[in-house]
DNA sequence: TGTATTTAAGACAATTTTGTCCCAAAACTA
DNA sequence: TAGTTTTGGGACAAAATTGTCTTAAATACA
């Protein structure tokens, strides 16, 4: 049940270890991040530009530059970033995967699934990367292996 | 927002419907199968086989040969072919993808996540072909685009 | 000005997934 | 037995995803 892209699990965990980072000022590099990650530094940074042009991030270049959230992290959802990174169809896609779909000519896991998906959405919709960052920061949620 | 590989998709599809046909006797076969679901008739064969060789259908060659259930339709249900095709791991798969997880160690989107999966998980194990293809011949459903 | 640091961009390779094709094996029919 | 139908199995190709690398551009600082 693979439901996010490495892409996207990459670029989720990198933005709530910056989140955890909160009483930091200024940019975080993305060499630090993919470190204390210990996720490819090339990969991430494709991600991250892509979050960047996509106005998630700010980036700044030379020394003590780096990557910042445009927005508080309590401003930011899952949702936004799911949006950026999966596209704007992904809570549209479907468990068997049928074009067109709708009430009108549903398949026969429809009923299931649209509830999955709605449940699944409003998560989704009400995680905050605050939420998540003071998880980790509180030291009782990890962010790697 | 993919949860099952295209092969799963198929091979899915194509059980649903030789559930459908609950009336017909006998082996169908692949070719029909491929042919009313317009899917590739090469990529559903091997799909089948793999199913064939997990006991989830029988085969039988020449003509008016094809594959059938091994069980009737009312005793296999997702979750037995989804463990088949996506492998026996798939419902521990998660969103953060971080290995070894456990209470212990969460990611800060365990708790949600654990509640999805089960929630998905029950569904599938609840849910059977014979229920799926029922609501495809009552014509209330759709298989194909 | 020159060097070090850091992101931007894109080429490129490796891997996985998806899809196509060919031929062999089994079974039926004439 | 010969010919047809159908699955079995593997080679192969195409596409998508994942990962690596190189160079350029921007910035800071000595
Ligand atoms: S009918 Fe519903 S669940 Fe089925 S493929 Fe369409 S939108 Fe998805
Ligand atoms: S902590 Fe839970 S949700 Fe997070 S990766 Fe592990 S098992 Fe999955």
């Amino acid at each position: 049940m693979r439901v996010l892209s490495k892409a996207t699990v990459y670029g989720l965990r990198a933005l709530v270890y910056m989140a955890s980072e909160r009483e930091r000022t200024g940019y975080v590099s993305i060499g630090e991040i993919a470190e204390k990650l210990n996720i490819s530094f090339h990969f991430l940074t494709k991600t991250f530009q892509t979050l960047t042009q996509h106005g998630i991030l700010e980036s700044y270049r030379g020394p003590n530059g780096g990557v910042a959230l445009t927005k508080p992290a309590e401003q930011l959802f899952l949702t936004d970033i799911v949006h950026v990174l999966e596209g704007a169809d992904f809570f549209d896609k479907c468990l068997l995967g049928l074009p067109g779909c709708g009430v009108e000519a549903p398949c026969p896991v429809h009923d299931f699934w649209k509830e999955a998906k709605r449940a699944m959405k409003e998560e989704f919709d009400i995680t905050s990367l605050a939420e998540l960052g003071e998880k980790v920061s509180d030291e009782r949620f990890r962010l790697v292996a």
